[in-house]
DNA sequence: GTCTATACGAAGATAGAC
DNA sequence: GTCTATCTTCGTATAGAC
């Protein structure tokens, strides 16, 4: 029971740790640190440091999950909902512009490393892509919903990389207030014939 | 003049092995494998590690600076020179999917790093947001050539960072098109009013 | 369960022969 | 200029006391 809550604060630590530092700069000494544990200890939780990565993976999976479910219940609109989503930018923008997005940033660091876990962290980013996805058939547009929950994934990694890079608070404002109009230009009704659509 | 050459072997195989593995996961030892030189010999051509990153950030913007040139003499018009660029996803295609945009996934793991050559590595982003903005504003867009600069880079990363955690040809297809399509549309004499512009 | 002590290898970096 | 040999530090991981 005990052993629980200590794995919790490891796993909690590990995943600060590995947004804001990577996962591959990121040793045992700084979770021991962290977390006030010995370095010895990790290993009667977790048998080597990539078993302590898929646990934060997992993490972030049932976090996400819930802040879609959370999404879900709070917005009234399908459009709302996306663009709940859309804010993440302004309200995380301290800490992107600091670490970048904790998805694409991972993303990127297990591709390079060739790491087994890169199809996980992948995962992350296919929760978000069929949440968006829904969000958009129940919006009318079923037609285009994959292509459109894409764009939406990839302007949000786009202003997050540039953010973390030139650290332009107009310029993440400017994007952002940019992808609000680009989704109330998806409405069904609204369109204009194609000029700038996801497909 | 030996030295000169084997320190440009250095350099080149640094720049492919920190774009393919990561900077901080590349070691002399790649290195020297690559290059078919002993460890002890780099640093009789650099100090330390962070040097030869220095030297490859440099070489990484001469690389860019002819790239950039290139399609300045080459291209007829801005707004083809600007398709030049968006090309870039299609003609890279494989290696991005590998290893993402060699710019964006350094300046981001420089970030976390707190590393001190994180803004020399932004360095390279600018060179393209100001040469995007000096096309756009030849095609006329002098009155928000730094907005729709920033916006081409910002959707070329974010095509880039999906495109290595979901090796989706399709997507980086159907948003390079996209990406055309939105430039067609800044034309001076060709815009809407305001549902998906940069500004 | 958590600790200290330690093994072991790999990393960046230096010294000095050639 | 380039090499081999070596120093030192730090990393993951293990052993065993408590």
């Amino acid at each position: 029971m005990r052993a629980a809550v200590t794995r919790e604060q490891i796993v909690e630590a590990a995943d600060r740790l590995f947004y804001e530092q990577g996962f591959e700069a990121t040793s045992f000494a700084h979770i021991a640190v962290e977390t006030g544990l010995s370095r010895g200890n990790f290993y009667y939780h977790f048998k080597t440091k990539d078993d302590i990565l898929d646990a934060v993976i997992a993490r972030r999976l049932a976090a996400t999950a819930e802040m879609l479910a959370a999404w879900e219940a709070g917005g009234e609109t399908p459009e709302r909902r996306i663009a709940s989503f859309i804010e993440i930018l302004i309200a995380n923008q301290t800490k992107i512009m600091a670490f970048g997005c904790p998805v694409g940033t991972l993303s990127n660091e297990l591709a390079k490393l060739d790491h087994g876990a890169r199809q996980d962290a992948a995962r992350i980013f296919a929760l978000f892509r069929d949440w968006l996805a829904g969000q958009f058939a129940a919006m009318g547009r079923a037609d285009a919903k994959d292509a459109l929950a894409l764009h939406v994934l990839m302007r949000s990694q786009g202003v997050a990389t540039l953010a973390t890079a030139f650290r332009d608070e107009d310029f993440v404002r400017r994007e952002v207030a940019a992808m609000h109009a680009w989704l109330a230009a998806q409405r069904p009704n609204d369109r204009a014939p194609p000029s700038d659509s996801a497909a």
